[in-house]
DNA sequence: GGCCAGGACACCA
DNA sequence: TGGTGTCATGGC
């Protein structure tokens, strides 16, 4: 039990799993980008959105040299939509790129480094007051934009935990982070890379049946049925 | 031609 | 607070 919450895994059998995903898979060097500020777009634009997409918007702001928080914030909404609209949901995206540049000019002078000063909690209030930003978004950014110790949560960590009974199906966004961060060492670089591990996971073993026939999971320990 | 991808918000009861 | 609809492109 990790935090007296109700799963069925201890913080060593937590750790035993990242570290065999480790091995079997090595590590996946996240987050893909040339700088902080690219891995803050990107996770605005990869909002329910296949990496691959992604790319191409963020191909077409570097070709018009408009991936810095200047730019974007005076942009024309319309304009930049246009740009990213390989993204998919485009208009949306758009704005919600409008409103962190300007919040990110405005309040940090358009600098990480500056922001980074700022403390995880009062940032992570921040992200989440801003439209379009929600808990995974907030993390992603606090963690691979800003290097604060925080466990990103998304549909595929769900996915898994819960099909292999590890916890419950109903656990909020909030419980299952809790579960994480009260489960493992608050090192940044060990959080970067569980995250992207279990992305891996979920992308290769974990999409359209119910239970994972090869998941690297499945070695270490037994699966049960998924709780309905 | 249907399904899904590294979510979040609006609206409703 | 929980469930459902909407946003939208591109790859398979």
């Amino acid at each position: 039990m990790i935090g007296g919450m109700n799963c069925s895994l201890t913080k060593i059998e937590l750790l035993a799993i990242y570290q065999d995903l480790l091995q079997q898979i090595g590590p996946r060097h996240w987050w893909p980008a040339d700088s902080p500020f690219e891995v803050i777009i990107g996770a605005i634009l990869t909002q329910n959105t296949a990496w691959q997409n992604v790319k191409k918007a963020i191909a077409n702001l570097k070709d018009k040299e408009l991936l810095n928080p200047s730019a974007l914030a005076e942009i024309p909404e319309p304009e930049l939509a246009a740009l990213i609209r390989p993204s998919g949901y485009f208009n949306q995206k758009a704005k919600k790129i409008k409103i962190f540049s300007a919040y990110f000019v405005n309040r940090y002078q358009g600098s990480m480094a500056v922001m980074a000063q700022q403390e995880t909690a009062i940032l992570r209030q921040e992200l989440l007051a801003l439209f379009g930003i929600g808990p995974e978004t907030a993390d992603s950014m606090l963690l691979y934009a800003l290097a604060k110790p925080i466990f990103v949560v998304d549909a595929y960590t769900r996915r898994i935990f819960s099909r292999h009974g590890w916890f419950a199906t109903d656990f909020t966004y909030q419980q299952m982070q809790e579960f994480f961060i009260q489960g493992l060492p608050q090192e940044v670089s060990l959080l970067n890379e569980f995250h992207a591990l279990i992305d891996y996971v979920g992308h290769h073993y974990c999409r359209k049946q119910p239970i994972c026939q090869s998941c690297p999971l499945q070695t270490r320990l037994p699966l049960r049925e998924e709780a309905k």
